[in-house]
DNA sequence: CTGAAAGCGCTTACAG
DNA sequence: CTGAAAGCGCTTACAG
């Protein structure tokens, strides 16, 4: 492959001239240009970007930090990121920490991370303070998605309004008692919206007076299938709620393939709420708050560039609030009452 | 951060054997070693990524091309791979082509891979010319995952089979009227696996001497939104058929909510079969035909790893078959009979 | 086993 | 508007 030599040679130039020249510097005459972008054509160059980093201590490429990208919710908020960055040319190093504990610790460290990338993206993950420290030396713009993970701008929805709307649908509908199916991440990613949408929760049900026991607080990791667990366990029992909200959308279609075993008829036995309006939720029916996925990770993507552009931090009071929606489908409507 | 000078002056050797003994190389007296480990540990010094692929010409970084990163399969192969991947110190290049025409030509292109990374994996695309061309000139190893698009390696399941399987399973069953649905992808990105399975699909209905006459044949995107209007279409006319083979799982459970929405009871009425086992395979309780996903991204990984490590291209003629299983559940079962 | 020096291929003040 | 030269921070023959 040629190199800046070549072309510069080929034009007549310095190699000073043809860098500026093929990135569109000012202050360079339009004829040399032109015949610099010729030249370059002609030998087909691009620029090393190893060599141009070097010296430029620029990388052109963002870490994006996913716990699993498997997930709907991450694969699609890397998809939107993915998408503006690329557009703006820059490049997405993945860095899924991935379902292993050990993983982790690869990850958000110097050796991965340090002059590698221009920012980082983190996406739900609960930083550990080593980390949060270690993004800091680096001295480079980060921005969070879906928490606040420490001193840097965040996109995100507000996870306790979005419960609180939740749990008023069912408790519009007549529901008295409701359970709450949460997502319990791996122990090593330590997400914070679980515990943000149960106090959602817990503060609409006192705010109608309804009484939380212990036992309508179930713990689910994030997929369909610990939803059909939680489900089973929560149906199962002499005295089942008569509505659930889940965490997520996987969760509630858990509880709903769990009612479906056991009998149950969805609504008029068991409502059922999730939050995402994942892909499959029309396919179950599913009531739930919609939340615009890609849009955060194509807005926090905006935000990085931003910074990049204007050679800045992000500003840490940064702070993107998206909207959610209530979708409401089949799998919710009034409920049975039990006796006192 | 501190750079190998740093840590060459506190350990009192030069730069030269700083480098030697950070990267294990042989021939470094274990006392220096240990001096010079000491030293860039107490200097918290990492080697700069950049510089070192300058001068090495290896950049440690494998470009995985996707198409779109959003959909089961794939995040899986990437899951897969970059577990893998990162296991061996590799970090991985998300290239996702995504649903837009114009992504494309900016992703496998000079400007993207050119020296930025030590090899390329390629999930399910089939490469234009002049994206095999380049690939080729950048004599870096490809392997590719699901179909073979070049003169690389390839990991894969065999497609055909898979389609023989599934769709004996219904003729088995008793079906003869049968119905194909079968992606089709967006026009830019070629994938040839929906041919192979429709291929399988008609031969095993010759097999038996079956027509399958064009009506049969009915095309859809990869979803379950896809799945869900093909299987209006097919479901709603006068004669539809008694079965149904869907090139993915996700198509197939569109199939099934048109069923439902249609009042068609499965399987008594209807037969379903996937390819798959997708993780919601389980909450349709779709009779799937398994393959493993992040196992075809990790042996792909583990491909150019081996290509890596041995400082050669993959054999071109490398070619990782892995096996399926068919899976039954209870989205089929004996079909009814037309009269003739 | 170790070091001096060249070289990887760019970008960027600094002069002019 | 353009060029000569230094410098980015490593690795790698080549000597010793």
């Amino acid at each position: 492959m040629s190199r800046i030599e070549d072309v510069a040679l080929a034009a007549g130039v310095s190699t000073a001239t043809v860098s500026r020249a093929l990135r569109g510097l000012p202050k360079v005459d339009e004829r040399t240009r032109e015949r610099v972008l010729a030249a370059a054509a002609r030998l087909e160059y691009v620029a090393s970007p190893t060599a141009s980093s070097l010296a430029s201590g620029k990388t052109r490429v963002v870490g994006v930090v996913v716990p699993y990208v498997t997930r709907w919710y991450f694969a699609n908020l890397v998809a939107g990121a993915s998408r503006v960055l690329r557009a703006h040319g820059y490049h997405v190093l993945l860095l899924d920490v991935g379902e292993n504990g050990p993983g982790r610790s690869m990850v958000i460290d110097r050796q991965t991370l340090g002059k590698r990338v221009d920012a980082v993206l983190v996406l739900q993950l609960q930083l550990h303070d080593i980390e949060t420290e270690l993004l800091h030396q680096l001295r480079i713009p980060v921005v969070t998605v879906g928490t606040r993970a420490g001193p840097w701008g965040v996109v995100r929805i507000d996870d306790v309004d979005v419960a609180t709307t939740a749990t008023d649908h069912l408790i519009g509908l007549g529901h008295t008692d409701i359970a709450y199916v949460g997502g319990e991440p791996a122990p090593h990613l330590d997400f914070v919206t679980p515990t943000l949408r149960r106090r959602g929760f817990e503060l609409a049900m006192e705010g109608h007076g309804l009484r939380v026991p212990a036992r309508r607080l179930i713990t689910s990791d994030w997929t369909l299938r610990g939803g059909l667990a939680a489900g089973e366990r929560l149906l199962q029992a002499r005295r089942p709620p008569t509505a659930v909200f889940a965490a997520s959308d996987e969760i509630a279609m858990g509880v709903l393939v769990a009612a479906r075993r056991l009998g149950l008829d969805v609504p008029s036995e068991l409502s059922v709420i999730g939050i995402d309006d994942h892909e499959m939720a029309l396919a179950f029916d599913l009531t739930t708050i919609r939340q615009p996925v890609p849009e955060q990770g194509e807005c926090a993507a905006r935000v990085l560039l931003q910074a990049l552009a204007a050679g800045t931090d992000v500003d840490q009071d940064t702070e993107v609030l998206l909207d959610t929606e209530l979708v409401v489908r089949g799998s919710t409507g009034p409920g049975h009452h039990h006796g006192p």
